[in-house]
DNA sequence: CTACATCCTCCAGTCACTGGAGGATCAAGC
DNA sequence: GCTTGATCCTCCAGTGACTGGAGGATGTAG
């Protein structure tokens, strides 16, 4: 299995350099090994990890939530119940995020074919969004 | 039509008292009449924009992209196609985000039913954000 | 007239990065 | 063996969008 350099594991996962370090400052990702010049070195499983942080990420989860679910993870005999806690209370907040988007989308679709070229005055940008949510 | 304080707007758009007044320091509100003694005083006109704005925040517009289509719609003879512009460039990233959103609470749905009371070793919490947009 | 809520300004802190300066190291080509 | 360019290192300052608190003035109800 060759080791990867920093460079090349930002490139397999999407993040930046700097975020990946970033990420070992703050106990996210596990302190990297060094070659004998100091560079890091990455193997798969970092390459594993740092997708799951970037899902997670992406996703709406806090790099702390994300450390819970990665401690948790480290220990299989423990019970679940803690990361469903987690995935649970994240559930909620996703379904109504989801909604809203739907609601956006639908409008911005609308109004993305029908205002080009039109005036301001026109325009239902501005009204799709203040209407948005107060449903 | 009775002023309000900030306190009341605050109430009646859910944003912090706090962010008011940062939204007027960053030009994202007007800045706010005052009575004699100092204080800001808000009509029905401000509720709108705030109630806009923060909306538009939670669906992921920026405060820059709230302030380019606030400034649009105060010149309403000028063609809305930019307005349409900035929604359309949102409207593939909200796609994106529903699809990827979608995947995750179907996911998340089994997992917290399943999990709970199971032991780390089985629970698929971590397999699912690892996953999760990788397809 | 005394509480107490609400307002004011100013400023420091938070979260999750992002970018750059200044310098070392490495791999490839001449 | 040497230069060039990419990549790496550390350290630090900046960004966006708030959030919270200190310290003090003002407004209102009993």
């Amino acid at each position: 299995m060759a080791m990867l350099m920093i460079g090349e594991l930002a490139r397999r996962t999407g993040a930046k350099v700097n975020t990946i370090r970033f990420y070992e400052d703050i106990g996210l990702m596990p302190l990297a090994a060094r070659t004998d010049s100091g560079r890091r070195t990455y193997g798969e499983a970092d390459v594993r990890r740092l997708k799951f942080i970037r899902n997670g990420r992406e996703l709406g989860f806090s790099t702390e939530e994300l450390k819970s679910l990665i401690s948790l993870s480290e220990q299989p005999d423990r019970d679940c119940g803690a990361a469903a806690a987690i995935a649970r209370r994240h559930l909620a907040d996703v379904e109504a995020r989801m909604a809203r988007l739907a609601v956006l989308r639908n409008e911005l679709e609308k109004v993305a074919v029908n205002c080009d070229g039109g005036r301001m005055a026109d325009c239902q940008v501005i009204e799709t969004i203040a209407d948005v949510g107060s449903h």
